[in-house]
DNA sequence: AGTAGATATCGTCAAACTGACGACAACAAC
DNA sequence: GTTGTTGTCGTCAGTTTGACGATATCTACT
């Protein structure tokens, strides 16, 4: 029974409504180089093909709820309760694509997030995936799913301009790691080779980042390191490195 | 007639539709002050309370055209075409809110969308909106509809965050200004004093920011000033400022 | 055990950058 | 002209940066 007469507060009529999809940009540091989480698609559009692991919103839940959810079905990856906050993982906002032109069936919404995940998170296909993986992200033109390669080339972006402000590469390593774990967090995520000791001291020195544990992390060879934690209370969102840890660059 | 089929490649029936709105956060210095732009709301819900200006997104359009469309619709004001370049105006999507708890008609996206703009920008009311005018974001807590407020605030923090390290200052500025202009715009939107000595040799030493155009800027009292336009080919958004614009702070 | 190789951490030093501030130039108002 | 105001250039000490030497402490191998 369609109503004539619209209830004086609704969503006017001429609104459009879209369906929205997620799409995560997972991203983790294995050895030495950056990757990231790609899904094989086993439904159509692009059924076969990589795609960032995501797919539609439910009613009620969200956008958050979504990303962790689709994450979990299609990759096994949970991302632990209040990984926004300190620590390893990290999950934010990406920025939302479309509605036009970047879906065969039609103008759908995709809002993008961002997670950062440590070396340890293993995935497992499921759901509408037929395989997950973490790629090089060095491979160039991963030939994605819809817009997927736009998507994924904006995250890390937005990964490699952040940790120079934000305590995040942290979210990347354990909860307790040494400078050179971080330091190689910094290397793999810019591409370059850092200068250990510099590092050390700008690491160490930078006032509300790091907070030693006073235990030692052993294992390789060479004399072992410190075991240092995120210092407590920073929220990595928040612009806190000062002075930033600059890429090297123009100058 | 309900479709028992459905197509192949077709979005899946579980997933939710949303009407989506656009919210913009215009930001302008005037009488060196930072100023956010609000409207009073004519309709249901929140009628006549300020709130940002918005609206629905509607079949067929692209995000940035609504967010364009509702502002010129709400204050007659006129995004030029190309703002996400380089000059005066600049637009940029700031995050996407929703869908659950944050409008009174139901599920509600919203891409909010951060808009600087030149002080020469003087908004009329029109469409939905009863009122459109800048308020100084120093009135605090500006009780704004929805979740505007909270919007806002992330608008605001964004500009301040971005003006440090691209040279987003740029447009909140005519096409050709001067030095001291400049420094108003960060003084405005940090909330700060500057040495107006170490800021002209910071601001005309970073490579890639401004260009001189030869011709004084004169006028006021004073030693006329030398008129600057952004440094051709120069993407605000990308992050080219080295050293950056640091605002004063922890050390 | 002893040595070689690897890694962590501490120092050193010159160059660059920063913040505070003096000095002078070039205008308007009187 | 004098005064007040603003723009631009210099100076100077303290800090930060990048390059790199030196030493400590581990593993691996002979």
């Amino acid at each position: 029974m369609p109503r004539t007469t619209p209830a004086p507060s609704a969503v006017p009529e001429t609104a459009g409504a879209f369906p929205v999809t997620v799409d995560v940009v997972a991203l983790t540091v294995r050895d030495a180089e950056l990757h990231a989480l790609v899904v094989d698609r086993l439904l159509e559009p692009y059924r076969g093909q990589a795609a960032l692991p995501g797919g539609f919103v439910l009613a009620g839940e969200t956008l958050e709820q979504a990303a962790a959810r689709e994450l979990e079905e299609e990759t096994r990856l949970t991302v632990p309760a209040g990984a926004t906050g300190t620590g390893p993982w990290h999950l934010e906002q990406l920025r939302t694509y479309g509605p036009l032109g970047r879906d065969p069936r039609g103008p759908v919404l995709s809002v993008a997030y961002l997670l950062l995940a440590p070396a340890f998170g293993l995935p497992a296909a499921g759901g509408d995936a037929a395989a997950a993986r973490w790629v090089p992200v060095g491979d160039t033109g991963a030939g994605l799913a819809f817009d997927h390669d736009h998507i994924l080339a904006d995250g890390i972006e937005r990964a490699r301009a952040k940790i120079e402000y934000s305590p995040l590469a942290a979210a990347f390593c354990p909860p307790e790691f040494t400078v050179a774990e971080l330091r190689g967090v910094y290397e793999a995520v810019w591409g370059t080779r850092l200068d250990a000791r510099n590092f050390h001291r700008k690491a160490t020195g930078t006032p509300g980042f790091l907070e030693p544990t006073g235990r030692l992390g052993g294992g390789g060879p060479g004399r072992p390191a410190e075991l240092f934690r995120l210092a407590p209370g920073v929220d990595p969102s928040a612009t806190v490195l000062h002075p930033p840890l600059l890429r090297a660059g123009a100058s």
